[in-house]
DNA sequence: GCGGGCTCTCAGCCAATTCTCAGCCGCGGT
DNA sequence: ACCGCGGCTGAGAATTGGCTGAGAGCCCGC
């Protein structure tokens, strides 16, 4: 699941003066297949997005010297129209950042899960860069998730999830036929500063299992007792 | 199956204050054709980092000096971007490791079994190099095990492996056609603090031929009497 | 400030797995 | 052909892992 084989990578420059997150977020840009170039603070970033020329700015709103927004207006004079991916304290001045990323692409409270990080990248990216192929639904035999809709459907019944749920099962069906473990799943889908064990992705297992494998339909998420989960059509014995 | 032959291999720095383990485990990874080093406390660590250089750093979290991630955060600075296998006691540190199982980092508790160590160094590897050739299946014959989907299949008909069966199938897969020794297999296979005697293995070998090798299929996990075990087909005698 | 939905913890239950052991089988040597 | 040792396997006890219901805390919208 990295990017498109033959075409360049898409390049990220992630900005944010906490080193742990520029280590945390462009470790798993890279592995997601993403170029990535970090900035710790305001004029590092307008500086690296000159030469660096990323196709997509993650950015924290509180830096040590200019404010996210100030750096925003700042490169967006340099190019033309470069995508901005804001991070923001998730707190009372969260407002504040509705008026101002209305010219912005998508913003996110800190802290986040890496699963809703990445997504929220591919959809930015694909928005304006106008990638066809990558459609935003993703699908596993008659189980079909629907990003721009966030929209589940499990044959044409439409499931309701809690966004939790919703993320959980993304993570699933965008590995499916791989199995997880559960501190893969917690990981992900999770925030960062999650920290408890990992008997709530069971709790949260049994939640999709009684809305997606209900009653007599083939059940697809597959426990594999020892590792962990797995999306699959279930295995002939 | 040692590191590919042509190219040169990877090194791995290990630590550990228990000389046993370091002991064990360099042991172990120099016999699978890693260069490998050891330090006993955090600062040897951050020193041996430094002039070692090496692709992977094996480091325990409980260190005399510093703790091992104090010591990750010091490596980091020094190199690019170097991938650490974290050892834990099987406990409660083990929450504190969060985030590791993304991207280039994992993580196991100790006690491990080589097999399992020796499977995520080589998976922690075979993502920052971007080794092709791992693809993570191993084969034999009809004989097939993904690592990813964690499935084995025998001609076209998928095996239900319990945890211990399927490593020690993994086990015996990856040294097809050599005969390895109850001792051996204890070794590799069960955690390193395991102290039964070897009728074990004899009892798992038997799990194993029921669902592998049964009814009109080809034998392939072979008995040598007096030496051990080895997959590989019937000889003619 | 109230109610409802969401998240997470926990404990009891059930099932799968691991390991031990004992008796039997059969290979290989004489 | 027979013996003895090594290996095979079934049964069962102890342990572990996973599922789920109940409920506490929290946040949000009204």
């Amino acid at each position: 699941m990295t990017e498109g084989g033959t075409e360049a990578p898409a390049r990220v420059l992630v900005v944010d003066d906490e080193e742990s997150i520029t280590q945390l977020v462009s470790t798993v840009l890279r592995y997601e297949g993403f170029a990535v170039q970090t900035a710790a603070d305001g004029t590092a970033a307008v500086k690296a997005a000159r030469t660096f020329r990323p196709d997509l700015v993650v950015l924290d709103v509180m830096l040590p010297d200019l404010d996210g927004f100030e750096v925003y207006r700042r490169i967006e004079g340099a190019s033309a129209r470069l995508p901005v991916l804001f991070l923001t304290a998730r707190d009372s001045t969260e407002d504040r950042v509705h008026g101002l990323t209305l010219g912005a692409d998508d913003y996110m409270g800190k802290p986040f899960s890496l699963e809703e990080l990445v997504a929220r990248v591919r959809a930015v990216l694909r928005r304006t860069r106008g990638d066809a192929e990558a459609s935003g639904v993703v699908r596993y035999d008659d189980l079909e998730l629907n990003e721009d809709a966030r929209e589940v459907r499990r044959g044409d019944r439409v499931v309701e999830l809690t966004p939790t749920e919703y993320n959980l099962l993304h993570y699933l069906l965008t590995n499916a036929g791989r199995v997880l473990s559960k501190a893969q799943i917690l990981d992900h889908v999770w925030r960062y500063d999650f920290n408890g064990d990992s008997s709530v992705v069971e709790t949260y297992i049994s939640y999709l299992r009684k809305k997606i494998d209900r009653g007599d339909e083939v059940a697809l998420i597959q426990t594999v007792r020892g590792f962990g989960y797995s999306i699959r059509r279930p295995r002939g014995r």
